[in-house]
RNA sequence: UCCUCGGUAGCUCAAUGGCAGAGCAUGCGGCUGUUAACCGCAGGGUUGUAGGUUCGAAUCCUACCCGGGGAG
């Protein structure tokens, strides 16, 4: 399995996790990232997984992305966010400051910076007070990474998280300030939240010209097939999102040839592989009339065999990608594919 | 043979005299830094049959048919 599972747990202990309840609620994203084979940082494209040197690097989000997706149980503050638990009702706080302590205890190697990722549409007026605040939040935990020290052996690398909305002049005054700050690595924020795909794609382009060239982007949340590519082509390394798990959950898995909605009931009688020449589980041993009545009776397994495929799936479309820019070919290949990764089957 | 309970969407069941509904199933759609094995939409009915009462019957009455339980 192409995840972080290892390498989280050897990082941080069974006993500091035991005791780091705080950390465990703290970093919703993080506590699934070890625990299900959903989440994983998909890949890099650029070649600047050199620069990096791992396989599997382990990123953690900063819970910053859950100020927007659980906006009715949070309080925004200066100081950061309090979050209610839709459990207990219990209180959470998150700031710049713990999220970076919380980060350190878990050992990842990408850490984040906490942000604010308002919603879509918002404001300008609101978007721009918003970029202020996730600039003085970025400042802070910049700080408080320098003010620590690891708990580990390895070193951890924090990256900056833009903003501005889909308002152009915020997005580019937002990459600078987070540029200026000099992280580690320069991650897009406040996208794929519900505006359309060009946007996505404008607001990409203005980070990626301001970005430095020698150090990682990542566009965070994103996405389809098609937006990999087309983000790639804008200048990103690094992505990560939960379509290729969730969608599989949900019945769906992604092949070269398009998408394929297991559910449908056209697939009942096709004893076909979703793709006979793909390397996976499901490719290599299962056709899509059994995914398709593992999936419609609710057996785990038609789950976790569309979660492997879809992740294999990713995968290997990001080392095609960064094989066609070592090669120079990248430019001529992708429009084909992304037409191609879109059709419905 | 008698007593009794029941028969409503593919299935399990609501609606007790006033617009026939739900869950599941079926057919689809959606899902983008995971509160999501989730959410949404659609199709689907001569209310067992035949009569009767009533302005109006799934609902009350009669007969019959079918099924569960009981008695003999």
């Amino acid at each position: 399995m192409p995840v972080g599972t290892q390498a989280t747990v050897k990082a941080v202990s069974q006993d500091e996790l035991r005791n780091s309840i705080k950390a465990r609620i703290i970093l919703g994203n993080t506590y699934h990232l070890f625990l299900r084979p959903g989440n994983n940082v998909i890949s890099m494209a650029g070649g600047l997984h050199q620069f990096m040197n791992w396989d599997r690097p382990i990123l953690t989000d900063s819970g910053g992305y859950q100020v927007f997706s659980l906006a009715a149980n949070r309080k925004l503050h200066e100081r950061g966010v309090i979050f209610k638990s839709h459990i207990d009702g219990s209180k959470y706080e998150f700031t710049p400051e713990n999220v970076i302590e919380t980060q350190r205890i878990l050992g990842s190697d990408i850490m984040m910076a906490l942000d604010e990722c308002p919603p879509y549409p918002a404001p300008k007026e609101y978007v721009e007070k918003s970029m202020h605040l996730t600039n003085r939040w970025a400042k802070r935990c910049k700080d408080a990474v320098n003010k620590t020290e690891g708990l580990y052996e390895h070193k951890q690398f924090l990256f900056g998280i833009t903003q501005g909305g889909s308002y152009n002049e915020l997005r580019k005054e937002s990459s600078k300030a987070i540029a200026d700050l000099d992280f580690d690595g320069n991650a897009i924020g406040g996208l794929s939240v519900g505006e359309p795909a060009e946007f996505m794609y404008e607001m990409t382009d203005i980070s990626t010209d301001v970005f430095p060239k020698n150090k990682p982007r990542y566009l965070m949340g994103v996405g389809t097939p098609s937006n990999l590519l087309e983000s790639i082509a804008r200048g990103v390394d690094m992505f990560d999102c939960v379509m290729p798990t969730r969608n599989a959950r949900n019945g769906m898995i992604f092949t070269r040839n398009g998408n394929i909605n297991l559910k449908n009931a056209k697939w009942k009688t096709c004893f076909d592989s979703a793709d006979p020449d793909f390397t996976s589980d499901l490719c290599q041993k299962h056709s899509l009339a059994y995914m398709h009545h593992l999936i419609r009776t609710g057996e785990i397994l038609g789950m976790r065999l569309a979660s492997v495929h879809n992740l294999t799936f990713f995968l290997w479309l990001m080392e095609e990608a960064r094989n066609k820019i070592e090669d120079g070919t990248f430019a001529n290949w992708y429009p084909g594919m992304v037409e191609k990764l879109g059709r419905r089957l």
